[in-house]
DNA sequence: CACATCGTTAACGTCGTTGTTAATCTTTGC
DNA sequence: GCAAAGATTAACAACGACGTTAACGATGTG
């Protein structure tokens, strides 16, 4: 949980991230799509693996492209604790609700 | 969203929301909860206000306390967002997700 | 009015993060 | 074998975040 919302706080890795949305690619393709340096790409990739949101899988034709995937736990417990927070308002129907809405 | 995941980056501000899920506190409280001085944590509790995270309102009683209450808005932004991120597995439905799991 | 209390801001030192260039390793192609 | 390409690690400088103590403004209490 700390090591994912870490990794969620950059905007360079939440782009990563979205650029991942369409499928799997390669560090260097990441690297031009955020106009940033391979080396540092490959720290913030870094981070984004130690972290659990993205994979490396070695790609098939050529072995020295690193193809990174998203993968699903981190996002799954993000959304569980999101939805305990959420809970917060869910539990609230009545005056004080009102309230909340009116002061928003 | 830049500024709500850098507030939930902190796990003292993480700590906070948690707390204040259970209602609004004033700021010593929360302080003393979370064994840090005042001062730190009046800074935390700028950080969250500035991304919308909670909102200080007067304390009726004693207008020296400031109480501190969740915002519902950041949350469901970011719910918003993660449920984007998390279209990636539903979408893929076929091999490519038997791919996944196996490799989970 | 004098004094304590709650909360915030100011100033300071410290530590972690971010990006760049240079060097390293592996793999590809001639 | 040798040079080029993809990716990572190493070393460095710069910037910002975090916590502490000290000082400040505002409100309650005697």
């Amino acid at each position: 949980m700390d090591a994912t919302l870490a990794a969620l706080a950059d905007p360079t890795r939440r782009k990563v991230i979205d650029l991942l949305r369409e499928g799997p690619r390669p560090a260097g393709e990441l690297a031009q799509a955020v106009q940033m340096s391979a080396p540092a790409l490959s720290r913030h990739l870094r981070v984004l693996r130690a972290g659990g949101l993205v994979r490396a899988e070695a790609g098939g034709a050529d072995a020295r492209l690193r193809l990174y995937t998203l993968r699903q736990e981190p996002f799954a417990a993000l959304q569980a604790w999101l939805d305990q927070v959420q809970a917060f308002w869910a539990e609230q129907l009545g005056s004080f609700k009102d309230h909340v809405e009116r002061r928003q």
